[in-house]
DNA sequence: CTCTGGCACTCGGTAACCTTGAGTGCTAGA
DNA sequence: TCTAGCACTCAAGGTTACCGAGTGCCAGAG
């Protein structure tokens, strides 16, 4: 479709004008000394690619500039992924080292260590199910009167816990038989899947210990929608330019609600990448995203990505994130996901 | 200091340009028709005005514009609160009734309805210390083979985790026996002030039972610093127009620590607002800030703020950010805090 | 047929210049 | 003490001219 000279002046022009942001003249891409033709040769093959849409011309006398498509093929024409840079590397290594705590904040945290390796935006979007762990363990607490709180700890460490509003006021020992009842034959099922409690022959009991499982059996209620971390959105303020641009972009970054459903629809169709008007949100049709999903316990659990200007630096994009979400899995997989004991850190604590 | 009419020649001044952002002219304020003299008189007091630091012209024939020190005799010169709008007190409203769920998620959309409230920026600042709330229930699960999670559920309705990492192994009914010497007397004591477990005799169980107690007892380990929720930074893109300033502000806006420590000063200084240079944060001297303490049960826990160009709607916003902290410190502190059953929720998930 | 050198052409960007008008400071008089 | 009048200042906007980067095209070489 594109011989190998038209191919190699279009990966010129976009490697250009991805350092420089100025429209790539053809002198520029002639005096490259990548193939030996003159400059009136480039011109020739560019007219060309700004007809078949890989390029464009901002005005006749200026260089040109890639195009969504022209992008789009330097994108599929890169080699296999560059690996990250030795202090990247460093980077990414270091904070998965230090990685510890409460899943949310380390996806928080993951959002601000791809930020800083690509400079650019980076958006995570957490499990929207949370991963139904094996329960480990189960329990009913009274916190009030007509207020019981149902906990399940799960085998990643994590903790779900649902409120139930009592429609009678119960005693002490009765949450306690609820309790007891509800976690029979419990432990080691997985969350979404618990069976029933064993029935005691107290009705109020029963019920409540129904109510609890079935509770805990279904999402937890105020999260229908997936969290998503961003970090790094100021640098969209150094990405661009245009003030209304930036403007736009920042809104987009706030509506957690596009933000997943873009990163879902890139993903649902197969791709890596999605460039300027690719995905069909209009705000940022001068964006490009990146993204990979990260799985726990091999098993799709949410997604990375890096949101940056049609023109980034995709080859360190497609690295970072690729990375990152390899070491997300794995810190999230491994038998201490969610939260890790760093052997230090409870001595320092006392 | 300043005779009443200077007071209302600078509150004409500062009220003009933060609606139009605009040097303000001598014969707009005469025509104002608040006090009936002539541009010329009101020319003498404004140059009078400028000498004495509250006006500024930035050339010599434009109009004047309020400084820090303007802004300040104008913020200190507001009347009392002014009320909320009713629209804007139908949102509160309507937050509130609606407000539910884990405590960071709420904390974390409060920060949208300030926004909202004020078209600019919003910071909550999260209880830095987790409430020492009084044990309700305390369990220790097993894990994997060395690791144990200690289980705290408070009477507010979080709950606090520790992982533990043990030396040796023990076995489940060892861990049983732990946990069973560990709640013993805990129930209804504060966090911070549980007791010691009591002996089995047994080393290894007494050891763990005494770790995981005083795990429980420290701080979260990793929540050194503590949470910052930021919302509508995208409106700080609308209310800036140099790109400069915007990514300066932006930049300020993702460091937490900063941001902390900014509402943490302001506060300690017994202020409300901040205006431009009187916080010490130099990429924010465009920018003011509205802040105000929030409690739960009787105690300071944490901080509510705008954060707003210096020419912002002070009034508007010392409003909302007074409304808003009041109605979260009830919504925490009210017995529900934390996690509340929305009555219809639960059945609605099954 | 392809490439290249040459050349005229285009057009954005910059600087110089002028004009306009908003707004001031000052002064003299009420 | 206030006001009316007036000269002055200076940013903003428009016009013009110029420059030069870069193109398109063409004719000639390989």
């Amino acid at each position: 479709m594109l011989d190998d000279r038209k191919a190699a002046i279009l990966r010129a022009v976009v490697e250009c004008h991805i350092r420089t942001a100025q429209p790539v003249s053809s002198s520029y891409v002639a005096q490259l000394g990548d193939l030996s033709v003159s400059p009136a040769t480039v011109r020739n093959e560019m007219a060309v690619l700004e007809q078949d849409g890989y390029l464009f011309q901002p005005h006749s006398s200026a260089g040109r500039v890639p195009t969504d498509k022209g992008y789009r093929f330097f994108v599929d024409s890169l080699a296999g992924p560059t690996p990250l840079g030795p202090p990247q590397a460093e980077l990414v290594r270091l904070f998965f080292a230090r990685a510890h705590g409460e899943i949310e904040r380390m996806l928080a945290e993951t959002t601000g260590l791809l930020s800083s390796l690509t400079d650019y935006a980076a958006v995570v979007v957490a499990p929207s199910a949370p991963e139904p762990g094996r329960v480990r363990s189960l329990q009913l607490v009274k916190l009030t009167a007509r207020v019981v709180l149902a906990v399940a700890v799960l085998g990643n460490g994590t903790v779900e816990r649902r409120a139930l509003e009592l429609p009678v006021e119960l005693t002490d020992a009765q949450v306690g038989r609820a309790s007891a009842a509800a976690v029979a034959f419990q432990v080691g099922a997985p969350l979404d899947k618990i069976g029933d409690a064993a029935p005691t022959g107290d009705i109020a009991v029963d019920t409540l210990a129904a109510t609890a499982l079935q509770a805990l059996r279904g999402p937890e209620p105020e999260v229908g929608t997936s969290h998503v971390f961003v970090g790094g959105a100021a640098r969209m303020a150094t990405a661009f330019e245009a003030v209304s641009t930036i403007r736009s972009v920042l809104g987009i970054l706030e509506q957690q609600y596009v933000l997943v459903t873009l990163l879902k629809d890139v993903l649902d169709r197969g791709l890596t990448v999605a460039i300027g008007t690719e995905h069909g949100v209009a705000p940022l049709s001068d964006c490009s995203i990146v993204v990979a999903p990260y799985e726990v316990d091999g098993e799709r659990a949410g997604t990375v990505g890096v949101l940056g200007p049609t023109r980034m630096h995709y080859d360190q994009a497609l690295a970072a994130v690729a990375v990152v979400s390899k070491k997300l899995s794995k810190a999230l997989s491994e038998g201490d996901q969610g939260i890790s004991p760093a052997s230090g850190r409870q001595r320092s604590a006392s």
